[in-house]
DNA sequence: CTGCCTGCAAAGGATTTGCACTCAT
DNA sequence: ATGAGTGCAAATCCTTTGCAGGCAG
């Protein structure tokens, strides 16, 4: 499956730092390629310890820091709650829409913030990064439970 | 100035629910209609403390909480760093955006995501809140900076 | 072998909370 | 006077870091 493709794509960007494929690292890649697209630190450190108890949450801090800067996986901030991270590959770019209410994460295409990126750039010369963070709002349950009681 | 109006208008709020306008609530009052438009806590406990020493950090966050709570002041999720806070009457309402590199926070019109909004309510009855977080993205003198250097 | 990486534990920053006391009404 | 609100300190939560030893190359 990918899972092997990236972790040999890993290997190679390490090789070339001088740098080491560990266990720790392994199982992070594994954790990430094997599961939801987005994972709080809390899912991925769950992930790892199922496939290796001894790996230690803050290997995993460590291993993320260094994924995000391979450009392996990126991290996105969520208002409310801790920060998610995701392949970088994750099928197509998206970027992700947060619930106030009830904290769920919906994905949504990338294009939807072209032309404001394009707007911010020619008047700020402002580069957007559209997906590192999470678009606060209401999500459609939430809003109905809302107008309907309360 | 507006600040006796802001004032008089949470008393009056806070009566109505049998609430009470105290000391610390008055310093952090004047602490957000006095200073810039958005502040850390960090920064409203620094003015606050100037106006009266004697104020607690803890009845900055319970205060600012109440204000959330109240409608008068809005909290911004700021990617990396600590979370902001302004008038909810602050001008005319605006979105926010932070360099990840450098950390400032510049000012944009909400209409800039008014079609993105409206695409979100259409597509996944999802209602966008702009400016409850802070977009991310690079500054123009950082982009010159990574592009000329590095 | 060499030194990159690890586990551990302790430190760090931001925010919250339990409690007895104070003060606004 | 009465209980909402406070200061304080301790507790949480999330993340980072110093260090001695361990494992990848």
């Amino acid at each position: 499956v990918r899972a092997d493709a990236v972790s040999s794509e890993v290997r190679a960007k390490l090789n070339a730092r001088g740098e080491r494929m560990t266990r720790p690292r392994q199982a992070v890649l594994a954790a990430m390629t094997g599961n939801a697209d987005h994972l709080t630190v809390e899912e991925i450190c769950a992930a790892v310890a199922a496939l290796d108890p001894a790996v230690h949450r803050a290997s995993v801090y460590r291993t993320l820091d260094m994924l995000v800067d391979l450009g392996i996986v990126q991290h996105v901030h969520v208002g409310h709650g801790s920060t998610v991270y995701h392949l970088a590959s994750s099928e197509v770019a998206h970027l992700h829409l947060q619930c106030v209410r009830c904290g769920s994460i919906t994905d949504a295409p990338l294009a939807l913030l072209s032309s404001a990126s394009d707007y911010l750039e020619r008047t700020y010369g402002f580069t957007l990064d559209s997906g590192h963070v999470a678009l606060a709002g209401l999500c459609r349950s939430c809003t109905t439970e809302t107008s309907s009681s309360a």
